[in-house]
RNA sequence: GCGGCUGUAGCUCAGCUGGUAGUAGCGCCAGAUUGUGGUUCUGGAUGUCGAGGGUUCGAAUCCCUCCAGCCGCCCCA
């Protein structure tokens, strides 16, 4: 029998990879923090209506990629494919929208989609979001933005791209798709065979076409921001003159449409060349209407964004932008007495916050590879001498240099510890 | 869901047009040193050659199917 491996397109996430994870996580919370946004857990499992009506039954989130199921009382149950849904659900649920002001969420975690596997896109992935609802604001807008570039600099990301787009509320949206449709009975026939397809399917679509011969006719098509109205002109211009006033570079790409039904108004995305073709870092934009789409009486216009983790700890690799964990102090004692005498030790100097492991090798030799290997900044060998003269030896493992120290040096670290 | 490429030791890979796998590099283990690592030297272990089937006297090598990974499409984070 072979042996059990994990499910396609889902991972393990192995030391030192995990250290990176946890970093770039501690990272985007210290920037969450200082912007006073509070986390959210949602459920992972929601009914499967959820995001049939939250994300949109045409989009090809819903139509093939969710893992759905039945429970056994027969509901439809789905993984979450994305979690502004369930963020928005939980806000109506909980009467959030009876609590004053605007309501700043953020949430990390895994997320499930059942597409092809390649680099950057794997069938549980996981993603750090955040959401701001109740507010219509610009600023709102400029202000989330703001965040997530903030989470990118504090991770040590460099050299990304911010685009941004407009793509208007509902009413100018769906003007515009026939304005589009229009344009294309005349355009489409000289693009590649997905352009005339998208042209029939998804109009929106073909703005995202890669084909270079296409592009000369795309540039020509009519651009989504002279269909929108002047409230979602107006609003745009001042996302664009907020960002300006916080010195944020970006670029206006009137053909940046987002997948999700839902968006409306400001569309962003961040890309990275480092990351191939699943070249989006992250993505993000306006919601207004979701929440009235989800049953609420009362509005709840958001924005938020979600980062894709995985290309982010990817890019942190890459750019060797984390530390290494390191290992303070590794204890090599030797013989019983002495291990005896070590875990009672070790115990004690971990209080003083330091990181400190106790080998359980009997042979000297062994311990000191081991505490080379494991990059161990100093090892402490016990052995019968040092219980006896209560003196034990110390090694700096990058010097070679060994000093004695007793307990009570040992304790206060800062003296050896550098 | 579609197309292309790849799949030999823990990792990176060699193995020409079929003759039953490599003193390969790195790593791992042991010894040179029964209380001293990183350098060096010596020795050692490890493969159902991704899985299954077919052709053949004989398959890592050719054919088919499946699986996995990568790349691209679709789409997205």
């Amino acid at each position: 029998m072979n042996p059990l491996t994990s499910v396609k397109g889902m991972r393990d996430i192995l030391p030192p990879s995990s250290a990176v994870w946890n970093q770039v996580e501690a990272a985007a919370r210290r920037i969450f923090a200082r912007f006073n946004y509070r986390e959210i857990r949602t459920p992972i499992l929601e009914e499967t209506a959820l995001f049939a009506r939250g994300v949109g039954e045409e989009t090809d989130i819903v139509s093939k990629e969710m893992y759905t199921f039945e429970d056994r009382d027969g509901t439809s149950l789905t993984l979450r494919p994305e979690n502004t849904a369930s963020v928005l659900r939980a806000y109506i649920q909980q009467r959030l929208d009876q609590e004053p002001g605007v309501h700043k969420l953020y949430y990390i975690g895994p997320m499930f989609r059942r597409e092809r596997p390649q680099k950057g896109r794997y069938r549980q992935f996981y993603q750090i979001g955040a959401e701001a609802i109740g507010s219509d604001s610009p600023a709102i807008d400029a202000e989330v933005i703001q965040m997530v570039l903030a989470i990118l600099d504090e991770v040590g990301i460099a050299g990304y791209k911010l685009l941004i787009n407009s793509v208007g509320s509902k009413e100018s949206r769906a003007r515009y798709n026939e304005i589009l449709r229009e344009a294309l009975r005349e355009a489409a026939p000289q693009m590649c065979g997905d352009c005339r397809r998208r042209a029939e399917t998804n109009p929106l679509r073909v703005l995202d076409c890669k084909v270079p011969e296409d592009q000369p006719i795309i540039e020509k098509l009519p651009s989504i921001l002279d269909s929108l109205d002047e409230s979602d002109r107006e609003h745009f211009r001042r996302v664009r003159e907020f960002l300006d006033d916080l010195g944020i570079r970006y670029t206006v790409n009137p053909r940046l449409v987002r997948g999700l039904d839902y968006y409306a108004r400001t569309t962003f995305e961040v890309t990275h060349g480092a990351l191939g073709a699943q070249n989006a870092i992250l993505g993000g934009g306006r919601y207004d209407g979701l929440a009235e789409i989800l049953g609420s009486k009362v509005p709840a216009p958001g924005i938020g964004f979600s980062i894709g983790e995985d290309r982010l700890v990817m890019t942190a690799e890459e750019a060797q932008a984390m530390t290494p964990a390191v290992l303070d102090l590794y204890v090599a004692p030797m013989g019983e007495a002495a291990l005896r005498h070590a875990l009672v030790l070790a115990t004690e100097i971990r209080k003083t916050g330091i990181s400190v492991e106790v080998s359980t090798d009997r042979k000297l030799k062994r311990m000191l590879e081991i505490a080379n290997k494991t990059g161990a900044r100093y090892t402490l060998i016990i052995g019968d001498n040092e219980i006896a003269s209560q003196s034990y030896t110390l090694k700096n493992m990058a010097t070679g240099e060994q000093t004695s120290a007793t307990r009570q040096k040992l304790l206060e670290h800062t003296q050896w510890l550098k």
